[in-house]
Order: structure tokens, then sequence, then C-alpha cells
DNA sequence: TATTGTTATACTCTATAACTATA
DNA sequence: TATAGTTATAGAGTATAACAATA
């Protein structure tokens, strides 16, 4: 990065000129030309419109978005390995320790080692784990609530969601 | 983060247990639950596998996601200052000194300072960076296109961006 | 030799406070 | 005093290589 050269208008940039009008802003706000029904684009503004509101309702939890996945799939399956989970939340496996530690810190999941293969680490619920997931669940239904509304109805939101399938890998 | 403790299973942890049985994997795979149609997750899924789509053929061009965006707004308006770009495109003006810098160094657009008001910088495309984002908007249309057709047609295409652009701010 | 979990590390992206120069 | 751009910095998220224990 450049950041630390940013005064130094020159070095392979071009000359540094001035302006010899006022230029006008755009009356009718800023022209997005193609960004607007780029779908990357739309894609990235909404997942951050989306996540960032219901982030804050996990906060309040001490959680983090990929600690509610974790939780979901250690609730709804039995003798997920650690790297199970990882791997079907597209985490990299170095990058999940910490993220097992800390919902283990919690006390809302466990390790439990593997008699026959004492590589591998199974995930466990915990009761408490489990009835911080009923919580969640419930805010998280009242968010999906707000999209609904938002997005015109139930119709709108299968709509959607099926869609969304159809980019993913 | 207690990335450093990991190997501590016990402070404030559940006793570390180990399994009696060899728990069986889901044979059908995993459930995912309510994570299935969970649209902040879907939107996250959809949105990484697209991403990191076109952020390789970015690559090969040197640049970024947020350069291609900063390139079409400057491209498409006239009299825009650094921080009205930023703010469009929901970017902190501190962060995007170093995303103008790098731009600037390879020469796509300028600085360029007002005179009524010498604290504001106005955008300015050079011919170069006119040329590149010409380049890069066509392969973005590819990408587009490549798109369209895991969407199902064009039709598909535009209703997930209304769809998006309905739950977006 | 290969695999699971782990550590260490680096790089990007993002968020905040404070500085400067101008107004 | 307020604003535009900038700096410095810290926090997440992510990616890669290497190691220990185990198979």
């Amino acid at each position: 990065m450049t950041v630390g050269l940013a005064f130094e208008h020159g070095r392979g940039r071009l000359p540094y000129r001035e302006s010899d009008e006022t230029p006008l802003l755009p009356k009718g706000g800023i022209d997005y030309s193609i960004l607007s029904e780029a779908v990357v684009y739309r894609l990235r503004r909404a997942q951050l419109s989306v996540v960032n509101d219901f982030n804050e309702s996990l906060l309040a939890f001490g959680l983090r978005p990929a600690d509610f996945s974790v939780l979901i799939l250690v609730a709804n399956n039995t003798g997920l390995k650690q790297s199970d989970v990882a791997e079907a939340l597209g985490i990299q496996r170095a990058n999940f320790v910490a993220i097992i530690d800390g919902l283990e810190d919690k006390g809302l999941l466990q390790r439990r080692r593997s008699e026959s293969d004492r590589r591998v680490h199974y995930m466990e619920m915990t009761s408490e784990g489990r009835s911080m997931l009923d919580e969640i669940s419930q805010v998280w239904k009242e968010h999906e609530e707000k999209l609904i509304d938002r997005l015109g109805g139930e119709k709108a939101r299968d709509q959607l969601v099926g869609l969304l399938r159809r980019i993913q890998d």
C-alpha cells in the first residue's frame, strides 16, 4: 500500500492539476450506470444491509454471524466432526478453531474426542447452547419477518431465496 | 481472542469429555435447518460465490471490486468530490484515500483540487482510465451473462435485482 | 504417508479518533 | 467553529504454511 506516500502526488501519478472552473454536482443525484443493475453490486449492498441489521441483534448475545450458523448445524446434526461443520459453512479449519474456542468458552457447545480415531473432535450442543439458540432463533424470526415485509410478502421472499440458491455453487 | 489458550480446555469451559460411541455421520448430507431458507445466510453465500468469481477477473487488471465501482461512478458523473464517491459507495472517507491513491498511481483517474474551496478534490477520469474501464466492462458483461444463464434467463435476473433493491436501505 | 486439529502469520476490509489545511 | 482530506491504528475476516498427534 502507498498510504505513507499519500501527499507525494507525483511519483508515477499524473501531474497534479488544479481546476479552472467549479464543476456542478449532478442535480438528480449520482448516476450509478451499470452498477445499478449489476448483480454483483446489488448482492453486495443488499447483503451488507441485511447482515449489519442482524449482527446488532447477535451482538446482544455476544455472538457473531458465524457462531449462529455453527450452533444451527450442531443442533440439527449428530456426529459432525469439527472439520465437517467448518467445510459445510465454507470456513477454513484453521480459522474455525477460534470460533469453536469461543463457543466452548461460553458453554454453548463441546468438543468430544472420538475414541476410535483420536484425531477427531465431534461437536455436541450443551443445554445452555440449545436454550440460547432458541432465543436467537426467535430474534432471527423477527428479522426475517421485517425482511419479508420489505420484500413485499412471503412469496417474494421465497422467490428471492430460490434465485439466490441458483447462484450458489 | 482466545487463540493462545486453545489447548487449555478447562478455564471456563465445560470439562472435556470423551466419546463412548462412534457417532454416525448424517447419511443424506448435513441438515442446514432454518439456514437453508434464511435470507441472511443465502445472501452471504450467493454474494461470496459471485464476488469471488468476478474478483479473479478484476485481479488480472490489478484492480479490486471497489476500484471497479469507483471508476464507473467517476466515468459517469462530472464534478464529484472525493467524499461524494466514497459516500455513494458506502466507503468511509478515511479508507477511501488508499483506494484513490491506488487508482491515481495507476494513472486511471486524477484528483483535481477546487479553486473555490481548496479543501475539496474533484475526481476526473484519464483516457487510460476510460479505456481500461471499457475493457473491464466487457469482462463484467461476460460474467453477468454467465450469471443470467445460471439464474435461468434475463427475466430471472431482473426479478433478482428488483428484489435486492427492495432490501437495500 | 495422510489426516485432524492447531498455531503462527500475513493480508484485506472496516471502523474510529485525531490531525492539517482550509473555510 | 466546521468541513475535506488525510494519517494512524485497531479489529474483524480470511488465506497459507507448518507443526503435533494420530492413523
